[in-house]
DNA sequence: GGGCCAATACTG
DNA sequence: CAGTAT
DNA sequence: GCCC
């Protein structure tokens, strides 16, 4: 799956941007608006000629017609322009594009002094993520092509299947969504037993370490076994052996009841996540990656602050179910790129 | 003018 | 607790 | 940023 996308003109310059203000500004709101119409353009089956043609178009409002209309009579952009000559925004944004270095802590940089990479690494101040985050920043920001994440896919499977029979192992993301290109991996895990799944991450990525294909640790979340809806969680790197190209990937075990709720939170996009989301909303339904949960309204008695909580769970059995109950159109992995 | 998904978990 | 990430 |  990998569309065409007759717009590039359009889409690459609002790309920068959307990057400019999710890891350069922390806004991630407006870095949102630009991502779902860069969304919608590429996949328009021909190419804007006149802002005419979007004038409709969801997701596009005045000010980005405005900068279509620019784009389309100058070839250029000069908001981005503007921005790319901008040393601090430039800077910031690009230590913010590091694993572990967010909006907050770019600025941070920026203002002790730092205007590269290699300036950032010399600084002693770093975490340890952060400086892994450095250290494979070409890695990590390369993208993955279809074939290899197959290849992990099956790997994973067949180790974790020889540790603890009947266990799933599920590629998803822009994986599953079918792309051609993923920029990383999350593997999805369960047990249809209901139970087995509860201790087993730690076997498995002591197991994949053993081999010499985890080889770096991001975050790590086990859990014990009596808390019941934690979800054990593994974020690293991995590399193929032979090779020392590391690649972002992650695992998230849920257990059998859970699973429908992390195979859709986990396979995306997150612009379906948040229809849906917002869907349960209106149903008074809270839904996350683990459930699917009645809303209750809790009164605090100071103020007239009204709060959510979660309640009883609505079971269901697959990801079909979800989406009938919330009342979305069924959408295959494959029609999920929103 | 104000909402915009949601909850959790790690790190320092 | 603030920041970061998913 | 978009959309009530």
């Amino acid at each position: 799956y990998a569309p065409p996308n007759l717009n590039q003109n359009i889409t690459g310059p609002f790309g920068e941007l959307r990057d400019i203000y999710k890891n350069g500004l922390g806004d991630n709101r407006r870095s949102y608006s630009y991502h779902k119409a860069i969304s919608y353009l590429e996949k328009l089956p021909y190419q804007v000629t006149s802002v005419y043609q979007v004038k409709n178009a969801p997701s596009i409002g005045k000010s980005l017609q405005n900068h279509i209309q620019e784009i389309l009579s100058t070839g250029k952009l000069s908001k981005l322009e503007h921005f790319r000559d901008d040393e601090k925004v430039k800077t910031v944004s690009l230590f913010g594009s590091v694993w572990g270095i967010g909006p907050s802590n770019a600025l941070k940089y920026y203002e002790k002094g730092h205007r590269s990479l290699e300036d950032l690494r010399h600084d002693e101040s770093l975490t340890r993520t952060q400086r892994l985050g450095l250290q494979y920043f070409e890695d990590i920001n390369a993208k993955i092509p279809r074939s290899e994440a197959n290849y992990v896919e099956n790997l994973v499977q067949e180790i974790a299947s020889a540790i603890q029979p009947g266990i799933s192992v599920v590629c998803g993301g822009s994986y599953r969504r079918g792309k051609s290109l993923v920029g990383d991996m999350d593997m999805i895990v369960t047990h249809s037993d209901g139970t087995s799944h509860k201790g087993f991450l730690r076997r498995l990525i002591q197991r994949l370490k053993d081999i010499d294909f985890l080889t770096e640790d991001l975050l790590i979340g086990y859990h014990e076994e009596l808390n019941d809806d934690a979800v054990d969680t593994y974020f690293g790197l991995c590399k193929y052996p032979g090779r020392e190209q590391r690649h972002r990937i992650d695992f998230k075990v849920y257990s059998w009841e859970q699973y429908p709720f992390g195979l859709i939170a986990w396979t995306g996009n997150d612009v379906l996540n948040r229809r849906l989301r917002i869907l349960a909303n209106e149903k008074g339904y809270k839904l996350d990656d683990t459930g699917l949960y009645r809303t209750i309204l809790y009164e605090k008695h100071k103020r007239h602050k009204v709060s959510k909580l979660k309640g009883a769970r609505v079971i269901c059995k697959n990801e079909k179910e979800v989406f009938e109950f919330v009342g979305h159109p069924w959408l295959e992995p494959n029609e999920r790129n929103l």
